[in-house]
DNA sequence: TAATCTACATAGGCAGGCTAGGTACCTGTA
DNA sequence: TACAGGTACCTAGCCTGCCTATGTAGATTA
C-alpha cells in the first residue's frame, strides 16, 4: 500500500527496526555501522536500514533508557559509538518477543 | 515502545489494518461496523479497530482501487455502506499474504 | 587524486495510526 | 417518555516512525 522502495520490505517492519537492534545488543555492546552489517549478513542482504532510520532510532532507545552509549577511538580508526543494553532494555526485549508470538497468531487469523 | 493504550498491541499491527480488512472483504461484502466486529469476535476480543483508523483506512483501500462501495437501506435500519473487493484487491491480498511469510521469517531470526 | 568505504548526524516530509469530536437512527428500560 | 446505550458513519488535527536528502570527516584503494 505504499511505493516504498526500501530493498523488499516496505512498511511491514515497522516498528520492529529498534526491536531488531536490541536484540543484536543483547549478545555484545555494538556500534552503529557493525549492527546495520550483521543485520545485513543475517538477512541475506534482505534487510539494511536506512541511516537516519538507524541513528534516529538509537536516539529514542538512549531517551527510553534502554540502551546507553560510549565513544571508542582506537588510533587509526575513526572514532565509533558503542551501544549497550540497559536491564531495562533486556526486560523491554522480553516483552517484545513475547508481544511478537501474539502478533503472528493475531495476523495469522487473517493472513 | 510507545504508550499506546489500545487493545493489547500498540504499533505492531502497523500496516496490517488494511491487509486485515481486505481479508475479511475477500469471503463476502461487508460493512464497516460488522467488519470490526467479526475482527473482535475472531481475536477473541484482543483486537477491534479505532473507529476512525477503520474509516480512513476504507478511503485508502477504494481511493487505490483495491475496494468499491455501495449503499444498502434497509427498512427500521440505519444505512450501511458495504465495501467489495476488487480483483486488485484480491491480487494485492495474495502478494501481502507472501510477504507476511517473509516478514514473519525475518523478524524470527531476531526475535 | 578521485572514488569508495567507514562512521556518525540532522532537517524536513510523509503516511498510518491515534484522540476527540460530530451526526443520526433504533431499542430497551426506569 | 426520557435517556442510556447500541448501531452506523464521518472528519479534523496530532503523533511518531521511517523516509529522502544532505552534511561532516577520516581511511583505503584504484
Amino acid at each position: 500500500m505504499n511505493d516504498n522502495k526500501n530493498v523488499i520490505f516496505g512498511d511491514t517492519l515497522r516498528g520492529y527496526t529498534e526491536k531488531i537492534i536490541l536484540s543484536i545488543l543483547s549478545n555484545e555492546d555494538l556500534y552503529g555501522y557493525k549492527i546495520n552489517k550483521i543485520i545485513e549478513t543475517r538477512t541475506n542482504h534482505s534487510l539494511i536500514f536506512n541511516e537516519a532510520t538507524l541513528y534516529t532510532t538509537f536516539q529514542r532507545l538512549e531517551k527510553f533508557g534502554y540502551i546507553t552509549s560510549y565513544w571508542v577511538k582506537n588510533d587509526n580508526l575513526p572514532k565509533k559509538k558503542y551501544y549497550a543494553i540497559t536491564k531495562e532494555g533486556v526486560s523491554f526485549l522480553a516483552n517484545c518477543k513475547f508481544e511478537w508470538k501474539r502478533t503472528k497468531e493475531l495476523i495469522d487469523l487473517f493472513l
